[in-house]
DNA sequence: TCATTAAATTGTT
DNA sequence: AACAATTTAATGA
């Protein structure tokens, strides 16, 4: 899957978001009249083709992305060390806001596995909203905090270096209500895809996945995984 | 809206 | 990696 862009041109194709997309975007709905219009005027939507790359390892800051659709994942390819998949980043996350923050480059790269239909808060925004926004501040800091839960979960897993856990912690995290309000019940990805985000072969993927199923975890859908028990998901060891 | 066809996805070897 | 079976998406009457 190779990049069909260069650097920065998905944003050339940039348009403002509809209404639809406007009311699925969570932080919003908290800001005063004033802080929306401002977030809104500023934002921009984007259609990202399956291997456009939204932000590179190196690069400096340019925008806190929101995923409206689509599936996007978030590895460190190209840097120093092998390749690791961190995470799939699926409808309903807001992500970056860690380099942001810190004005730093980007520490990851996000790729499309997927069309996906993505939206940019410019960083200057970002950080208006931060020193005016309360509420705003609440959001970033929950999402940081629920993140760091999921990456601690992560390691945890990838110390058993049990395939079968690896799938089902995979799911669970991107089955996570509070960052990725945009799933459901039903997370819409295929298991090529999967195997992408936990870094197996879609046939190993197939075979966790009817494993899961059979203990009752999941349900397998066409194009798609239906979550049954995410609790169990999370803490689903071998034996 | 329905039938037909093409494309995508899955399950299996 | 290749194959057949199944499901979905696209097309046009």
């Amino acid at each position: 899957m190779t990049a069909s862009n260069m650097s920065v041109p998905l944003w050339q194709r940039a348009r403002p978001l509809s209404e639809a997309e406007l009311s699925d975007i969570p932080w919003l709905a908290s800001l005063s009249s004033q802080e929306k219009g401002q977030a809104v005027s500023s934002m921009r939507a984007a259609t990202a083709q399956a291997g456009d790359v939204l932000c590179r390892i190196g690069k400096p800051p340019t925008y806190w992305f929101g995923v409206i659709d689509g599936l996007l994942k978030m590895s460190n390819d190209n840097s120093a060390g092998p390749p690791i998949t961190f995470t799939g980043v699926p409808p309903g996350a807001w992500f970056g806001e860690g380099t942001l923050l810190k004005r730093e480059p980007y520490r990851y790269n996000i790729q499309a596995l997927r069309r996906s239909t993505v939206v940019g808060l410019p960083i200057d925004t970002f950080h208006e909203l931060l020193d005016t926004s309360l509420a705003f501040n609440r959001f970033v800091l929950r999402q940081l905090n629920e993140r760091l839960g999921q990456f601690i979960a992560a390691v945890e897993i990838d110390r058993l270096n049990d395939t079968d856990s690896r799938v089902a912690r995979g799911l669970a995290a991107m089955f996570h209500p509070e960052l990725y309000p945009g799933v459901g019940q039903v997370l819409r990805i295929t298991q090529q895809e999967l195997g992408y985000v936990v870094g197996l072969s879609r046939q190993r993927v197939n075979e966790a996945l009817k494993g899961l199923q059979d203990i009752g975890l999941i349900r397998i859908e066409y194009g798609g995984v239906r979550v049954l028990d995410l609790e169990m998901l999370r803490n689903h060891r071998v034996g």
